[in-house]
DNA sequence: CTGTTAGCGCATTCAG
DNA sequence: CTGAATGCGCTAACAG
C-alpha cells in the first residue's frame, strides 16, 4: 500500500487532520508545522489519494465530455471540430485543476450509458455535451440528475433550463449566404450533414433567410444532406444535372468542403472559377486546402473554453443564472469564391 | 445525498453486504434475494458510487492517456493521428468497461504533473503514452511508480522494461524510400517534424538504409526538420535552390504532406509531375487531398486498440511478459507519385 | 493552532 | 446462503 496521511502524521508527530490541513494549505496551521509536515511528506513520498478525497468531498474535480457520435465512425474524432473544442476545454479545465474524462461509446446507446455511469457513479462534477440534437436522451437525463452541464450547440428542447455555448448559426449562415449574394451569385446550394443536429437546421434556416431577403424562393433541389463521404459524388451529380446548376455552395463542415472540392475537380470544373465555395468552420484543413477555403471562423477553441467556464461556474455556484453564451462567427474570405461580376 | 447501498439494504430487509454481493452478482446469493434486491434498487433508483468502490477496491477501471504535446499547439489535437489512436483505445476500453481520462496540460511540465496526479492520486489503473521521445520524464516516472503502462512508439530508454506498440518505422521508411527508388528517383528528400521524437529518428534511419542499399550516400541537404508550418516554405526554397533539387520527398506527417503540397504549387510546380511525394500516415486528410497522397498506412486505430489491450492485460496480469507489438505498415500508392521512367 | 471523533459508500473478511 | 464488523484514505465538525 502507498503511504497515507496517517503514516505522515505518525512520522511528523501530528494528527492526521493536521496533515490534511497542511495538504489543503489551511491558514489555521502554523508555518512551522506546515514546513515540518511537508518535509515528512517529501521524505516519505506521500501523495494524496484523490479517490478518497473524492469520496468524502463528494467531488472529483473532473469534467466529463460527451463526444459527438455520428453514423460514420471516421468523421467523428477526425473531424477537427471535436479536437479543437477539447483543446479549449482542456485549457480552461487545467487552469482550474479539473481533470477530463471522455465517453468511450460509439453508438448513441453506448454513449448514453457512459454518461449515466459517469454521473451516477459520481466520477464527474459536471458535464459538457459536444452536440445538440433531436430526440437525444443525454440532456434530459442530465437535467433529471441535476448535475451541472453545458451543451455546445443550441439545445432542441427545454432550452431555458440548460446553459449552452453556441455560435449564432442562423446568423452565420445568413452572412455566408449574403456574402455570396453580394458577389452576384443567385443560384446557391446548401450542403449539410446529419439534419437531426440542430446546428444543421439553424444553418439551413440562415441560408433561407438570406435568400428570402433577396426575394429568392426556396428551391429544395439546391439543398442536400450528405451522411457519408460517398454521397458527395451523387449530390454533386444531381446539382450539376440541374437545368441551372448552383454557381456557389454553402457547406456545413470543413471536411465536406474539401470533399466537395475534389468532386468538383473530378467533374472537370474549378473552384472558384466555376463554382464558389464557402464552408463552415475554419480549421487547419481549410487552410491547407488548395485553394484555401473561404470559411466561417466559428472559433471552435473558444467554444470549448467558454463551455468549460460555464460548467465550472455552475459547479461552484449552482444557482448561477444559466446565461448562455454566443460566440461570434465571421467569414474569412480566402480563395474559394469569386464574384460573378468581374468589374 | 444519493441513495446508497444501505438504503437499498434497509428497504429490502437485507444487510448491506448482501446488496454489495448482488451488485457484483456473487454466486453465493440466491436468485430469490437477487431478484428482490434488484427490484428495490430499481425502485429507489440506486446507482453504485464508483468513487467509493474505487477506494476500497484500489482500482478505478480507468485508463489515463498521456497526449503528445508539441511546441506548436495547433498541430497537437488537430493532428489526426491522436484522434485515431484515441478511437482505437476507446473502442477496446469500452469493451472492457474501462473509462478514459486524458491529460489537459499543454507544456511538457504540465503534462508531467498531470500524469503524477493521475497515477499517485490513484485516479487510473493504467496509462497509455502517445509518444516516445528523448529525455522524457513521464516514462521513467511510470516505471518508478510501477503502474501498468504502454507506450505507443518506440521507447528511447529502458526499452526492455516497457511494453510498447509501434510500427516498424525503420522498415516503413525504408519501404517508402525504396518505393521511390524503384520508380527511378535518385534524389530523394526527407522531411520530418521534431527530431527529438524517436519515430522521426527511426524513419530517418530507414530512409538512409534504403538509399544505402542503392549505393546513394547521405546528403544532409536533402534532410530537413519542420517544427512549424511556416518553415515549410523555407525548406522547400532550400530544396529547390540546390543544384540538384530532389525529385521526390518522404514526409513524416500527413499535415506536413498537404502543407508541402501547397508550397510546391506556390513554386509553380506540380505533384506528381515535378515532384513525387510519399507521406506517413494515411488518414482522411491524405484521402481528400488533391491529388490524393500516396501514403503509408500505419493503422493508427489499431495502434490504439493494441495499446489498450496491452495495458488492460498488464492490469489483470501484472506479471505478463512485456511483449511488445509491431503493427505492420504498408504503402498505399495513390496519386502523388510517378515513375521517372515513363516506359 | 491542533487533536479527537465520526463518517463518506462500498467490499470483504469472518461468523453463523 | 446471509449478516456483522472492519477499514479503504481522507475531511470536517467539534472540542480544547
Amino acid at each position: 500500500m502507498a503511504v497515507t496521511i496517517k503514516d505522515v502524521a505518525k512520522a511528523a508527530n501530528v494528527s492526521p487532520s493536521t496533515v490534511s490541513r497542511v495538504i489543503s494549505d489551511s491558514r489555521h496551521i502554523s508555518d512551522k508545522t506546515k514546513k515540518k509536515v511537508r518535509k515528512v511528506m517529501e521524505e516519505l513520498g506521500y501523495h494524496i489519494n484523490l479517490n478518497a478525497r473524492g469520496l468524502v468531498r463528494q467531488s472529483t474535480k473532473t469534467i466529463g465530455i460527451v463526444l459527438k457520435y455520428s453514423e460514420n465512425e471516421a468523421w467523428n474524432w477526425i473531424n477537427p471540430f471535436v479536437s479543437e473544442v477539447i483543446q479549449g476545454i482542456s485549457a480552461h479545465c487545467h487552469e482550474h485543476g479539473y481533470s477530463i474524462m471522455i465517453t468511450t461509446g460509439r453508438t448513441e446507446k453506448e454513449i448514453y450509458s457512459d454518461v449515466v455511469k459517469m454521473v451516477q457513479g459520481k466520477q464527474v462534477d459536471g458535464m459538457i455535451v459536444l452536440y445538440a440534437r433531436k430526440e437525444d436522451r443525454v440532456v434530459p437525463f442530465l437535467l433529471e440528475a441535476a448535475i451541472p452541464f453545458v451543451v455546445i450547440g443550441k439545445p432542441v428542447d427545454r432550452i431555458h433550463e440548460v446553459m449552452y455555448v453556441d455560435n449564432d448559426n442562423v446568423q452565420a449562415a445568413k452572412d455566408a449566404t449574403a456574402f455570396l449574394l453580394n458577389q452576384y451569385h443567385r443560384k446557391i446550394g446548401f450542403i449539410g450533414d446529419n439534419p437531426s443536429f440542430q446546428v444543421i437546421q439553424d444553418r439551413l434556416e440562415g441560408y433561407y433567410k438570406a435568400l428570402e431577403l433577396e426575394g429568392i424562393s426556396k428551391n429544395p433541389a439546391y439543398v442536400k444532406f450528405v451522411q457519408n463521404p460517398e454521397d458527395e459524388e451523387k449530390i454533386l451529380d444531381k446539382f450539376l444535372k440541374l437545368e441551372h446548376p448552383p454557381t456557389a455552395l454553402v457547406i456545413s463542415s470543413p471536411l465536406q468542403g474539401v470533399g466537395v472540392l475534389k468532386r468538383i475537380l473530378n467533374h472537370g470544373l474549378h473552384v472558384p472559377e466555376d463554382i464558389s465555395v464557402v464552408v463552415f468552420n475554419k480549421t487547419l484543413i481549410t487552410e491547407v486546402s488548395i485553394p484555401k477555403l473561404t470559411a466561417i471562423d466559428t472559433q471552435t477553441y473558444q467554444l470549448g473554453y467558454e463551455a468549460s467556464k460555464g460548467v465550472i461556474e455552475l459547479i461552484h455556484y449552482p444557482d448561477t443564472f444559466k446565461r448562455s453564451v454566443i460566440i461570434s462567427a465571421r467569414i474569412e474570405p480566402k480563395e474559394s469564391h469569386r464574384s460573378l461580376q468581374e468589374n
